[in-house]
RNA sequence: GGGCUCGUAGUGAAGUUGGCCUAUCACGCCUCCCUGUCACGGAGGAGAUCGCCGGUUCGAAUCCGGUCGGGCCCGCCA
């Protein structure tokens, strides 16, 4: 039966089959020292027989092996046992050279970004790239964690649409049997609609945007987290969830995997259970202050600021996440809420900053049918135009008052290990110029 | 879409005010030596017409023009 690399040491004395890749050899003449990869990292085995280490000539890193030896305590091995009197089988051979070194870590200098992603198959079993991923899947499984715990319903809503009707960002348009049908920039009207089924929905799935941005934090395929709940009392109830959801997902993602995150030179969290929240004026007034830069004209945030109020926040309030509310009326879209409170001059709308971009937009919405006619109108948009019929129906047979949000799980997992650039969090990125592997 | 910047063995880098470059180093690869390595060590070897095209020059990796391919920033956005 096949033992585990982190198991060895529970079988000390007896014979066991290890099965993995050939990760590293170093061969010491009479004896010869091989890492062996599997899904729980890497365990030494220790070769004396000539005519065994004979069997891995011309084979390179990669080679799949299945090795029974005997499992031996052995404190000058790392975890503190290896495997004895190995005997080798050859499962796959592999003769070809990896294209990169999948044993040490791997260049992320934005230069070499490209050789990295051209070697991606190959390079993700390096450890410190599968750990990337690894803390990735273990955040996607916080959220979850956290949201089924707050009774939401997971859904899944179609990419495929017949047009264009939210706005915003640009669309991917293709051919679908002789129509023209659009790539989904979000799951928007979808998640709305699904309030009036389970009040409370999330969708973890990709979306695509068509915008010519060459950023560290753009990439025209992104997973998002949306979120929408319904029979919220105020704007308040989704910052809320937003944060408490982040707070969690955060401290846990430290908890676990604060080994990993190190290696991987994470910063430190600098974190408080009750985010920060700034105003975008407020903002504005304390960067022109800080900085000498007069932005007070801008009506939305610069990337700078979005650095610089993180940095401020960290500094003055101990939080790297913090929230920019209330929004300007000119970045309005027509299914978001206008603040009440100031007469429709800002929007019931924040974006959660953290450690220096933005990850998430957090709106209420507007749920009155009348009010959001209107809305679509002053922005001269056609309630009449076919690709709002359904969108529209749910809000004639009853929304509750509701928010959510678009939360980016790139740029998230991206500042929480601390990468450089987004496309380093993601297993095959797609940006203006790539599209393989 | 605008601005700036980069392109040298499989990988990462040096050289880039023209000649010392017949292009240097490290990792990886090949051969041999090595019984406790863990970035093993040692000896030797193969591997690059310096992204591509053209120009200037006695002479170009180096200067100029074009072209192709990247990267970063802005705008837009998650």
């Amino acid at each position: 039966m096949r033992v585990l690399s982190s198991e060895v040491s529970k079988f000390i004395g007896k014979s066991v089959v290890v099965e993995g890749w050939l990760h590293k050899k170093r061969l010491l003449g009479g004896l010869t020292f091989l890492n062996i990869r599997d899904r729980r990292g890497l365990v030494q085995v220790v070769i004396k027989d000539k005519d065994e280490v004979e069997k891995l000539r011309g084979l390179q890193i990669g080679t799949v092996l299945r090795i029974e030896g005997t499992a031996t305590e052995e404190p000058r091995a790392p975890g503190g046992a290896e495997i004895h009197d190995a005997s080798l089988t050859v499962v796959v051979p592999v003769t070809d050279e990896p294209p990169i070194e999948i044993d040490k870590p791997l260049s992320h200098k934005s230069d070499n970004l490209d050789t990295l992603f051209d070697n991606r198959v190959v390079g993700l079993r390096n450890l410190q790239e599968s750990k990337i991923f690894a803390i990735r899947s273990a955040c996607l499984r916080y959220f979850r964690e956290f949201l089924h715990q707050h009774e939401f319903v997971e859904i899944n809503t179609p990419k495929l649409l017949a047009g264009a009707t939210e706005g915003g960002a640009e669309v991917f348009k293709l051919d679908y049997f002789g129509k023209e049908a659009t790539l989904a920039q979000s799951p928007q009207f979808y998640k709305q609609i699904m309030v009036g089924v389970f009040e409370r929905v999330f969708e973890i799935a990709p979306a695509y945007r068509a915008e010519l941005s060459a950023t560290t934090r753009h990439v025209s395929e992104v997973t998002m987290l949306d979120i929408e709940m319904g029979f919220i009392k105020g704007h308040e109830d989704v910052l809320n969830m937003v944060q408490d959801m982040v707070f969690y997902v955060l401290s846990k993602a430290y908890e676990e995997h604060g080994a990993d995150l190190k290696s991987l030179n994470a910063p430190d969290l600098t974190l408080q259970e009750k985010f920060p929240r700034y105003t975008v004026a407020e903002i504005h007034d304390l960067y022109t202050k800080g900085t000498g830069t007069d932005t007070t004209k801008e009506k939305d945030l610069t990337p700078d600021e979005e650095k610089w109020i993180c940095e401020y926040a960290k500094k003055h309030d101990g939080c790297e996440a913090v929230f920019a509310t209330n929004f300007p009326r000119e970045v309005h879209k027509f299914y978001q809420m206008l603040n009440p409170e100031d007469g429709g001059e800002t929007i019931l709308a924040a974006d959660l900053l953290f450690r220096g971009v933005e990850i998430a937009t957090c709106p209420m919405r507007e749920h009155h049918y009348d009010k959001m006619i209107e809305q679509m109108k002053a922005k001269g948009i056609d309630p009449e135009h076919p690709g709002f019929s359904h969108y529209l129906l749910a809000f004639k047979h009853g929304l509750p008052p509701h928010g959510g949000c678009g939360f980016g799980i790139d740029r998230f997992v991206e500042k929480t290990i601390g990468l450089a650039n987004i496309k380093e969090a993601i297993l095959f990125p797609r940006d203006i110029n790539r599209l393989a592997p």
